[in-house]
DNA sequence: AGCATGAATGTGAGCGCTAACATCTAGAGC
DNA sequence: GCTCTAGATGTTAGCGCTCACATTCATGCT
């Protein structure tokens, strides 16, 4: 830096101030160290700087480090909406989410002198080791709707709303014996789609069967799918993601159980490649896009220390083939 | 850190000793430091420690923004590994490789003070990125085959080799007429399995159809298998990933083509689900996993300046119900 | 002319740490 | 008892930057 001062006659102080687009610089000058920095191929040392500001643009994200499609999209979407917003983001991935790992995580990013982190945590144990930790840094945490708190601020994809749109598409339809295979019970989505499904069926005043048990994998799906078709049959079932939809198709075509003519399938996520599952699956879509969005304006909002908006993002039901009214609607 | 020193009744040079795990000091010592530590919740400042080392103990990975199946994986695996190692990782994702953005993304991550920078590149315009760049610190490509030059180093999985067992299956079942239906011809992935396809064949002594041009998505493959089976079917397609698959799959199931009685499908990298695709699809899984230690061992030689060994990883053939022998095996 | 005013610039200190060197201490060897 | 040595510890400087303050300089006012 002090090789640029120099050959732009000025002080450091001068430069730091250009680079810093501090108004009190003459053109001149300006323009003058801009020179001296390109010649020079001068590039200022993030390090220093984030040593005497505690400032470093940077932002740790935390997330789980399986490549399931909504922790992975969320991420992704974070990282794009910090660049567009001039920070940086480091990312650290939890094997489990025990408070320790967690904290871990938090730890180095406060460190790291990161100005805020995100947590993708869609699950129990991930949102307690966050609010065991006392976060001196501005923290936001994807996947639950809590209400800010401290330093925590809450951001989420309503999938309640999710859910409820979903099953009231097969109410409409004319469906009344509707399943639903689960998430992880340990998943606050699933939970929440959970509750949609049942809420809706409430409200229509229809009787609400047993939730099946599930994971987020197709085998799962295959197995219930198989279960399904060699027992009680429903007109629709409701799976918690697209895997498990994935899977029931699987068995129900290999018991030749005909989608959507015998039973209607409906997922959630809108995955990749599922509008050529057989037949298209009727799905849910979350927008990301604008989940990474929120998250960076409520972050930036909790760094300058004002209030945040806890607004969701509410998802949108896309009908494909797996659809259909039932052949013989029940009166 | 003069606090935890006043504490322990020892200079801050001695603490400073202790939490580098340096030999000479005395056990004693380095009990009543680490109390003080413990005591007062000290943590250690890194901006500080990099400003002074020249070393931030972070690597940084510039990957695509888009959520394809390979680059999240590597991206992943890459984090996993480098925490192993005690390295944390800054993520940069770019909208599309043209050289501005990486190297925008590199030169941030110099200025960081990153330890080292991977590139996740399976695409042309990533690698001529990346090598217009004129590297001041190691760099892993990951992606391309390319011997080691000046700083830059090079770890990829086997895609020719992977391509060529999928093939081999296939001729091994009795296919004569295997047709491919390639990925996009800006990535090397593409080229190498498109390569793997037609050196197999011909090694083999059969003809080599002309390759079908495809993207990595499944509305492609969807469309091609449309008009595969409107015209001229071949007994086996080979599909540069499994999202082409799945789109074939898609379109066999609507035009009442049966997989594998009427054509056997193969796929590529044994995504979540194609297990569960119908019928379940034979397909190449790739170690991530190991690609990311890898990836990782490479990065440390390089920036520990010894030589690098440009292992690759060879992938798998899964198989499963989409591939079987041809109803009438061609003489 | 003389002085307050504010914009443009320079000066010194210090962020928290480590590297290099200086110093001290205890035991070995004669 | 004395030096020698090596291990244990302390001292000083400085990494590259920004902050707070000091200084300079042109401008407009009485």
């Amino acid at each position: 830096m002090s090789d640029v001062a120099a050959l732009a006659g000025v002080s450091h102080q001068t430069v730091s101030r250009v680079l810093n687009d501090h108004p009190s610089v003459r053109p001149g000058t300006r323009a003058r160290v801009l020179d001296a920095v390109e010649a020079l191929g001068y590039r200022r040392n993030s390090a220093a700087r984030t040593l005497v500001t505690r400032r470093s643009g940077t932002i740790g994200v935390v997330t789980s480090g399986s490549a399931l499609f909504g922790p992975i999209s969320t991420l992704l979407a974070i990282e794009r909406a910090a660049r567009d917003g001039g920070l940086f983001v480091s990312v650290v991935t939890v094997r489990q989410w025990d408070a320790a790992e967690v904290r871990t995580a938090l730890d180095h990013f406060m460190d790291q002198g990161v100005d805020g982190a995100v947590v993708i945590a869609n699950q129990d144990d991930a949102l307690d080791a966050v609010r065991t930790w006392d976060a001196r840094i501005p923290v936001v945490v994807v996947g639950s709707q809590d209400v800010p708190s401290g330093r925590l601020r809450a951001v989420a994809v309503d999938q309640y709303a999710g859910a409820c749109t979903a099953v009231w598409h097969l109410l409409d339809l004319g469906h009344r014996s509707i399943a639903h295979l689960t998430g992880p019970m340990d998943w606050i989505d699933a939970r929440e789609r959970l509750r949609g499904w049942r809420d809706e069926l409430e409200w229509a005043g229809r009787a609400v069967p047993a939730p099946i048990d599930g994971d987020w994998t197709a085998e799962r799906g295959f197995r219930v799918g198989l279960a399904l078709a060699d027992g009680e049959l429903p007109t629709a079932v409701f799976a918690a993601n697209d895997q498990l939809a994935l899977g029931l198709l699987h068995a129900f075509a290999q018991r030749g159980v005909r989608v959507p003519q015998d039973v209607s399938v409906v997922g959630f996520d809108a995955v990749d490649g599922s509008d050529h599952f057989v037949p298209p699956l009727t799905t849910v879509h979350q927008d990301f896009e604008g989940l990474g969005q929120r998250c960076l304006a409520v972050l930036r909002t909790a760094i300058d220390g004002e209030a945040a908006s806890a607004e969701t993002i509410v998802p949108r039901l896309i009908v494909r083939a797996s659809t259909a009214a039932p052949r013989t609607p029940e009166a």
